[in-house]
DNA sequence: CGCTCTCTTGTACGAATGTTCAACAAGAGC
DNA sequence: GCTCTTGTTGAACATTCGTACAAGAGAGCG
């Protein structure tokens, strides 16, 4: 009578750790601290509890591969935005058009790096993992801030420090507006940005930021 | 022979619920999210794992009090440490020294703040609290900007959205410094927010921010 | 001194945690 | 069609968690 439905489907291994790590982003997000459990995990990606601990030989592990994978999906859509631009002008402005886009500015991720960040302190792969995509992000910002520098015959200006600054400017204005959403519109945290590139590219921070 | 030693000590409540607060913040900086536990504190204190439920009927209520406390402390800081400079411009500088002095730039901190973050989405509390607290810092800041945009003569400026420019640079500097210390140095993460206001008061922004 | 109030203690309980492991079954290879 | 590999399952374990609650003990007051 009743057909012998199929208990279980094999995936070959790279589409099953891809699959879980989905399952654990999408957990983070709604659950945020809570979420970091083998249980919830499983339920979310639809398999048994034995099978996180089949791939990951602890929790924390999948947790690092899953910050590696969301870092570098968001480094790689910068990257792309930004190298869509005309210019290093244009490129920053693609650059921070995407930083406030639906797919970074979503306060659903910020339970994801809450989580990320409280484990960065006590975990080294964390800690890797964080060192290497952070300075994905600032090797692109260099790039494009250098380029402009040099059009506008800006010269002996700190580079690393501009570029820290810009990115800092990005992360602050994304986690408040994450904390609450209503603390300032997205047109005016573009327009803080760009209002800063533009300061930059005058020259406005030349006496603070001498290499 | 062996004095009877005193089991325990009574306090007045509202020594008490200082105490607790103390240990509470003490343990969520040695242990992050995993210091949100009764008996963690509860050692952390010295007290027995009832009394913290004699006083905050939940754990999520003990959180709350802390982040208030640690965060009334931070801004009091930073409101005293801008009043006793002369004139906007020197306010501002002193709000960013305090800013990155030690008892703000802690890595520790870093793990405190991210559990609060982490409860601000499911707490109504939390929530509460930090607008409270966040609507604290930004007025200050509101404040000596709007003096300064006053002493150099600009008109039209939206203040507010400078305010919040500002504090997320401040913000964003905090965050990446605590998640690695070498990122860059205190005086250049100082020298950032300086060439920022010096900026703003050259007008640079004007552009991009009028009301 | 003794009474009383309540601050404080510590055990108890059910629920949820991460990890282990023996058994099962899907699907490729022959 | 059979075998074998191994992806997958789910029960079991010790541990930890937050909260409840009855008993104990400090200290002020009569």
């Amino acid at each position: 009578m009743a057909a012998p439905t199929r208990k279980f489907s094999r995936i070959q291994p790279e589409m099953r750790r891809e699959h879980l790590v989905e399952a654990t982003l999408r957990c983070l997000a709604e659950h945020g601290h809570a979420g970091v459990s083998v249980r919830k995990i499983a339920a979310a990606a639809d398999v048994s509890i034995g099978l996180i601990n089949h791939y990951y030989p602890s929790i924390d592990q999948l947790i690092s591969h899953a910050y590696e994978t969301l870092s570098g999906g968001i480094a790689n859509g910068l990257l792309e935005a930004s190298e869509s631009g005309v210019g290093p002008r244009d490129s920053l402005s693609r650059f921070i058009q995407e930083s406030f886009g639906p797919a970074v500015l979503n306060p659903d991720m910020l339970g994801v790096w809450v989580v990320f960040w409280s484990m960065v302190r006590h975990s080294a792969d964390m800690q890797a993992v964080q060192q290497r995509t952070y300075g994905q992000y600032r090797q692109v910002l260099e790039r494009h801030l250098a380029a402009l520098a040099r059009d506008n015959n800006l010269t002996d200006i700190n580079i690393q420090a501009a570029a820290t600054a810009l990115n800092a400017l990005l992360d602050g204005l994304w986690l408040t507006w994450c904390l609450n959403p209503q603390n300032f519109s997205v047109e005016d945290g573009v327009a803080m940005c760009e209002g800063w590139v533009d300061a930059f590219a005058a020259g406005a921070f030349l006496p603070r930021l001498k290499v």
